[in-house]
DNA sequence: TTGCGTGCAAAGGTTTTGCATGGCA
DNA sequence: TGCCATGCAAAACCTTTGCACGCAA
């Protein structure tokens, strides 16, 4: 992966410090530029994109997408925490529009079982299940 | 879902003729204006995504996100294929596009776990496993 | 010093919105 | 007739790109 040598900027690790602050939490472009302007600090949204790519690339970082209505998420890997490569799935309820981050053996043994039985690849980045929460469906009750 | 009155306008017919020409096939947006000067007709991009967004509440047709590059995609509903008995999933390949229908008790048994473990009651009609199917995993290697 | 990283601004594409007009029921 | 849908254009967004400058090694 990381082919071309890659310097230490200011921007890089105050990025990656950003992303590591909230483990398993997924953020837009936006919400780490705003991330940086909380603490003063300055980066550009261009830069934001070129090193998320680089990291997405390098395996720090994973790119999902989740909302319709808002662009790419980002979530830093963290290797401590996660076991599989460290991917979690995402469940939308359709209700209340609440995203439930899942990591989940049980569906880790699905994509197991469908690549080996039925030849697909799933991919955990795109991938969301839609359905209703138990807060939905306690109210509907 | 379908709460307001709704008017059988020419648009709407040939939007629905355009999507239902193709059953299974996703279309972007587009594509679709482009399926109506293909056969003198206009529409404007406008209309296609409020038809669209309408149509998507109504369930006539689903909305995928397969190409991180270009926009939505939107496929129209088959009923003949979602029979009530069995539950049917889909996989949608993000390499070639292919739909793949999916009956497999280990989905069914990770919908119940889903439910009775995290309280999430999975919608098979709305959830999609996106990957990469046998043949395009095979064309990688 | 070398060449990669950055910022800025502009461009690209997709999707939404405001408003006047047109058309269904 | 009363609304709803449509078209057009502009705007809003997200993301990428070109270019000159700055900075890490």
């Amino acid at each position: 992966m990381a082919e071309k040598t890659q310097y230490k900027t200011r921007q890089r690790e105050e990025l990656l410090t950003c992303l590591r602050e909230k483990p398993g939490r997924h953020f837009t472009a936006a919400e780490l530029c705003a991330c940086f302007r909380e603490k003063g600090r300055t980066i550009s949204a261009a830069t934001v994109y070129r090193q998320l790519e680089r990291m997405v690339d390098d395996g720090l970082v994973n790119k999902y997408f989740i909302d319709e209505n808002s662009g790419a998420c980002f979530a830093y890997i963290d290797p401590a925490e996660h076991w599989g490569g460290g991917v979690c799935y995402h469940c939308r309820c359709e209700c209340c529009g609440k995203l439930i981050h899942m990591e989940c053996h049980e569906i880790e043994a699905l994509q197991s079982h469908l690549l080996a039985e039925h030849g697909f690849s799933v991919d955990p980045r795109r991938t969301v299940f839609y359905g209703l929460c138990a807060d939905c469906r306690e109210a509907e009750a």
